[in-house]
DNA sequence: GGACGCTCAACACG
DNA sequence: CCGTGTTGAGCGTC
């Protein structure tokens, strides 16, 4: 149970973390005058489109697209949508979005579950349109900001709805019916379609349904696998492709990571048909007359490819995987015997990896001694049930300082000492609309995981069920008791000391694992001795709070003021603990810590849980937010230590923290 | 501008 | 776990 010595200067030093380092804001567009806003427009702020460049995987900065070239894209970008109020929407443009969505019934925004289910459910409420939403979602000129923010409000509301769809009959997809909450609010991002990179988007974010990728700009058709400009909005009155989906549903395809072939749509394949058998020739229009332009034209193509996942209900998730070209196309003859035709597309050189880190992660997983530059197999020596390893790919440090690995906190006293909490008596496992669940009931009126174990919202406590309860270790309500399930290693930064990263893609919501150490209060623990690997909770970062952003819109209200209270405890990592002290700080956040109480009632001293703030993509490093604690200005005027500065680097970092 | 039709969803059911 | 049936959203097109 413990993890070897190790000895190495630097490991006094805490591990400063600075990360997702947003390309600054060019003042103006390079070269770009078309406009191909298919809409109107409304009130637009001009982005560089060249998008931010390393975050999200902590690759090399910024690929550039092709320059110059006459179809270039555009730059009109607007931030998350509201109706500005400091910009009088005014006449000119707001009808934009507002005429948009006629065309077929909208599903019902609101939770009044008396209309639910008539046998035509055709005429649905649609969604409300929120009017003071400028306070809740504060509009940003960064586009990373922007698109993380669309994703979070987003999934978070998409939770929601699923949550409450539950305890009644509705219908499911929480998805489609989040998303036209958002599209009737204009909470999107990248409005108007462009060639070339989207603003805010990086490559190897990952995406776990396909509305949003149309939120932010990346893909807009909600099942269409090309995303073509039309030719009356294009100047050549041709036309053109943006982006396709590589999603399996047609034959062939895939292969390699630096090209694609892609099969043109239509002649019955697709969905469209359940056999998905193709009956007809494919056609010349739509989609396939825009890839056949655009290779003619020679301009770039986002490529979404699709990866197995088999944490995700639907198998798979989607890898925005860069910029393409057409090499080639050609008309084949399909499986029954009909013409398709075929798109040979080449991927850009000097991009980041997208989807080949996806690849790697994944041979890694089936065979671990095929990742390199391993140091150790397994830091936590076996108590964790899957090993994380500890690399170091970028300098001579063999390791961090000793510690004890543990998967438990300790507490000053024994755990049968405190009081224990009480226990619902739910047979079998706990389920949603049960009002006789005291699990639930404590948990504000409903479980607090979704089925697939996401965490619904954040509170001020999580109760989970416990060794009083009726129910099974199948409950959906034991989550975090369980324990980390995900393929962590532990790596070196570069100037940050050590880190940690996860194999695994991870979804928003996502239980991440355990703060363990020694827990102290804060009484007990203030001798001035040393802090670095230790954990407070007396702050919480602005992204965190606003991490449940969906009752807003549902109506609900806004319970920010209480999904927040300091705690009295601190826990030390220095001598014991798991892979979350190696955790770095960021002022941008993809990681959160959430109270949650399952083995006793010591409402002071909770455990302190990591969750998912947004889609992680395999790889990249995760950080919570350390925040600025009382205690350290303390300790700074005691002279023993004080704040740490902040390398994050991002635009509103901090300045310090710790 | 409105309705219709197209499409490499997503999920439930068996 | 799979096939498959069902209800779909945005957006181009007419």
């Amino acid at each position: 149970m413990e993890a070897r010595p190790f000895n190495s200067k630097e490991d006094t030093v805490l591990d400063v973390k600075p990360l997702r380092c947003l390309a600054p804001m060019f003042p103006a567009p390079y070269g770009f005058n078309t406009t191909f806003t298919t809409s109107g427009s409304a009130p637009f702020v001009c982005v560089s489109p060249f998008g931010s460049s390393t975050s999200g995987n902590g690759f090399p900065p910024s690929f550039h697209p092709a320059n110059g070239g006459a179809a270039n894209g555009l730059a009109d970008v607007s931030p998350i949508n509201l109706d500005e109020e400091p910009e009088p929407t005014a006449h000119t443009s707001p009808s934009v979005k507002k005429t948009r969505r006629r065309g077929r019934p909208r599903l019902r925004a609101d939770s009044s579950e008396t209309d639910v289910s008539e046998k035509k459910p055709q005429q649905r409420k649609k969604p409300r349109k929120i009017t003071d939403l400028s306070l809740i979602f504060p509009s940003s000129l960064d586009p990373r900001e922007s698109v993380e923010g669309v994703l979070m409000t987003f999934d978070a509301l998409r939770r929601r709805l699923l949550q409450l769809d539950e305890t009644t009959d509705a219908t499911k997809r929480a998805d489609l019916k989040a998303g036209a909450i958002m599209m009737a609010n204009d909470l999107r991002a990248n409005m108007g379609k462009r060639i070339g990179a989207v603003p805010g988007v990086e490559i190897g974010d990952i995406f776990y349904f396909r509305i949003e990728m149309c939120m932010v700009g990346l893909h807009a058709p909600s099942m269409a696998g090309i995303d073509y400009i039309n030719a009356k909005s294009t100047e050549t009155d041709e036309p053109t492709a943006v982006s396709i989906v590589s999603a399996g549903g047609y034959e062939n395809e895939d292969g390699d990571v630096d090209f694609l072939i892609y099969t043109g749509q239509g002649g019955g394949t697709g969905n469209k048909h359940a056999d998905k058998k193709q009956f007809d020739d494919q056609k010349l229009e739509r989609g396939n007359l825009a890839l056949e332009k655009s290779f003619h034209k020679g301009n770039l193509i986002r490529v979404i490819r699709s990866a197995k996942d088999m944490n995700c209900i639907t198998g798979k998730i989607y890898i925005y995987d860069g910029l393409y070209k057409i090499q080639e196309s050609w008309i084949d003859k399909g499986k029954s015997g009909f013409n398709v035709f075929k798109y040979k597309l080449l991927r850009e050189p000097d991009q980041p990896e997208g989807i080949a880190v996806w690849k790697r992660t994944e041979q890694w997983k089936a065979s671990p001694l095929s990742r390199g530059r391993v140091i150790l197999p397994d830091i936590s020596s076996g108590v964790e049930t899957i090993p994380v390893c500890l690399v170091n790919e970028v300098d001579d440090a063999k390791g961090p300082s000793h510690f004890t690995y543990a998967t438990k906190v300790r507490h000053l006293r024994s755990i049968d000492s405190m009081r224990a909490l009480q226990g619902c008596k739910c047979l079998s496992v706990c389920l949603p609309g049960d009002a006789n669940c005291s699990c639930a009931q404590q948990n504000e009126g409903s479980l607090p995981y979704s089925s697939s174990g996401l965490l619904v919202s954040r509170k001020a406590v999580v109760y989970e069920c416990n060794s009083s309860c009726a129910c099974s270790v199948n409950c959906r309500n034991r989550v975090t008791q369980k324990g980390v399930k995900l393929h962590f290693e532990v790596f070196r930064t570069r100037g940050r000391g050590w880190g940690l990263r996860s194999w695994d893609p991870i979804r928003a919501g996502t239980f991440i694992c355990e703060y363990t150490g020694e827990v102290y209060d804060k009484v007990a623990a203030d001798d001035g001795e040393e802090e670095h690997y230790s954990f407070r909770a007396t702050y919480v970062d602005e992204k965190t709070l606003k991490w449940n952003h969906g009752p807003e819109l549902l109506g609900e209200p806004s319970n920010q003021s209480e999904i927040f209270k300091p705690l009295p405890l601190i826990i030390r990592a220095k001598n014991i603990g798991n892979v979350a002290r190696f955790m770095n700080h960021s002022c941008s956040p993809n990681v959160f810590w959430q109270p949650v109480m399952h083995d006793h009632a010591e409402e002071g001293y909770p455990h302190i849980m990591f969750f998912a703030i947004k889609h992680i993509p395999p790889m990249t490093e995760l950080t919570f937010d350390y925040g600025v604690s009382s205690s350290n200005v303390l300790s700074t005027l005691a002279g023993t230590r004080g704040p740490m500065k902040c390398l994050c680097g991002i635009p509103k970092c901090r300045g310090i923290f710790g």
